[in-house]
DNA sequence: ATGTGC
């Protein structure tokens, strides 16, 4: 980097340049490494709005970080650290921050092919969007699909979607298309609270609330013919989309940690610019016990997610009178974008062994990382030995939920991930307006309307304030996220979709 | 995100 390096400045922070949607905060003070910012102007006038770049900064100050912190094109503010961040920590002598991996463990989307054109479902958009909304629990609270007991919790923990498999829920071939095959085996049960696993038991198989959703969709646009051929799409196809998460067992574990962390390592917590990043030491019995509870929360949101796609086989199967495999409704794949995983990434290091940025290494190290994805979605090339043998030659799809007015993405993981962002991209829109502004700007009928009116878009939701702070208008605009995402090579464009029905909380 | 809050 020259003294002529463009900058930028936001509320105190420096920005510099180092090429096109590459933008850095150097290392200085209590910092452990840089930031990054993967942005093009308009999204980085946007990511400068709010406190992102400060919570990035901060994420620097966790010890071991590796290379970089790195904000993602759809970053904006979450709690203590950024959505839409990542934060690779050594996974020998650095740490895990629950706050890193945010509340709500595995909030993931699926999607699922079916063989029907749009055609096929005009005329059917009322009746399915009121049968899913009545068929699919959602909004704040209780009430899922299968009513657990105590073993149900227990048993979906620690076995995922093999759980369902074994219960009727699930076919085999909806695990081999599931990021982990739908279940992390370094879950431990044990320390998931009796509270939190209170919370789950009358919550497995719903949606929840905020930004969460059932989505259909169809096929607009197919950016690359072959990878979208062995990912089984086509233009005008109908799609469905789920995006949810753990619920109110997540969002416990979750609680439950930090105020455990917070307490019992109260040094490391001293030496952090910001409480809400509170982190447990590598090694240490609280970041053993906090992984293996999060990974129990991963699971089960996958089974979440997995009873949701069963539920909504069986309306279509009602609505269209046929089977589900007639139907073709096979899961695409399913992704997880707030989690953390340890994984060995090739880190490029100086004459020092200090992690660097690839471009400015003399050498690469085999280490082994938490990699904190919280708002961003793994991003695999062909190659990578976790990508599941269907996609394995492709490399992993990526599903980019837009907003409900807007449409979403598949991308495919692109051959830059591993080397600037740990195998990552983006999750999402990202949202421009808090909630609060969002009820104050928009009404939820008058949107429910619009959509209809004008975009042939059927939208249900348990409230009209819900509709109106996700309203198309609260989020950043997903073509230039994506756009950004493509040019860097981190996740390439595959095929776009845009909404017809959508039910949420 | 969340039985929405120290």
């Amino acid at each position: 980097m020259t003294d002529t390096a463009e900058t930028r400045e936001y509320d105190g922070i420096e920005l510099r340049k180092v090429r096109e949607f590459v933008w850095e905060i150097p290392q200085e003070g209590g910092m452990n490494a840089p930031a990054r910012v993967l942005a093009s102007d308009a999204l980085l006038e946007q990511i400068g709005d709010d406190k992102t770049l400060q919570q990035l900064r901060n994420a620097t100050h966790l010890p071991g970080i590796t290379t970089y912190a790195a904000c993602m094109p759809d970053g904006h503010q979450g709690y203590g650290f950024p959505v839409g961040g990542v934060g690779a920590t050594d996974a020998e002598d650095g740490c895990i921050s629950p706050g890193a991996v945010g509340y709500d463990i595995n909030c993931g989307v699926r999607m699922i092919r079916t063989n029907l054109t749009y055609e096929d479902l005009q005329g059917n958009e009322e009746e399915l969007v009121e049968s899913l909304f009545a068929n699919v629990p959602s909004g704040l609270g209780g009430g899922g699909i299968v009513e657990g007991d105590a073993d149900t919790v227990e048993a979906v923990l620690e076995r995922g979607m093999e759980w369902a498999l074994a219960e009727g829920y699930a076919t085999g071939d909806d695990l081999d298309h599931c990021e982990d095959e739908g279940r992390r085996p370094d879950a431990r049960p044990e320390f998931v609270s009796q509270k939190a696993k209170d919370r789950g038991r009358n919550q497995l198989g719903s949606l929840g609330s905020g930004n969460h959703f059932l989505e259909i969709q169809r096929v607009t646009d197919v950016f690359d013919e072959a990878i979208a051929d062995s990912f089984g799409l086509q233009e005008d196809q109908i799609v469905v989309l789920i995006h949810c998460g753990s619920r109110g067992l997540g969002h416990q574990v979750c609680t439950d940690y930090l105020r455990k962390i917070e307490k019992g390592h109260g040094d490391l917590l001293e030496s952090l610019p910001d409480k809400e990043l509170a982190a447990a030491p590598a090694g240490s019995e609280l970041a053993d016990e906090y992984y293996g509870a999060m990974c129990a929360a991963i699971n089960f949101a996958w089974v979440n997610r997995q009873l949701i796609t069963h539920r909504t086989r069986r309306v279509f199967e009602r609505v269209f009178r046929a089977d589900a495999d007639e139907l073709g409704m096979e899961l695409l794949y399913d992704v997880a974008h707030n989690i953390a995983k340890k994984e060995i990434h090739e880190v490029g290091v100086d004459e020092d062994g200090t992690a660097v940025p690839t471009e400015d290494a003399v050498a690469h190290e085999e280490r082994e990382l938490y990699v904190h994805r919280k708002g961003a979605t793994r991003a695999f090339p062909a190659g990578r030995e976790e990508v599941p043998a269907a996609y394995r030659d492709v490399g992993q799809p990526v599903i980019i939920p837009g907003s409900m007015g807007a449409g979403s993405y598949v991308l495919v993981g692109g051959d830059e991930s591993l080397a600037q962002t740990f195998g990552s991209t983006a999750h999402g829109a990202g949202r421009v307006m808090s909630r609060t502004a969002a009820k104050q700007e928009y009404w939820g009928e008058t949107v429910q309307d619009e959509l209809r009116d004008q975009d042939h878009i059927y939208v249900k939701a348990q409230s009209g304030a819900t509709v109106a702070e996700e309203a198309p208008g609260v989020y950043k605009d997903v073509d230039e996220v994506v756009r950004v995402s493509d040019a860097l090579g981190i996740g390439d464009k595959v095929a776009r979709t845009f909404p017809v029905c959508n039910i949420k909380g």
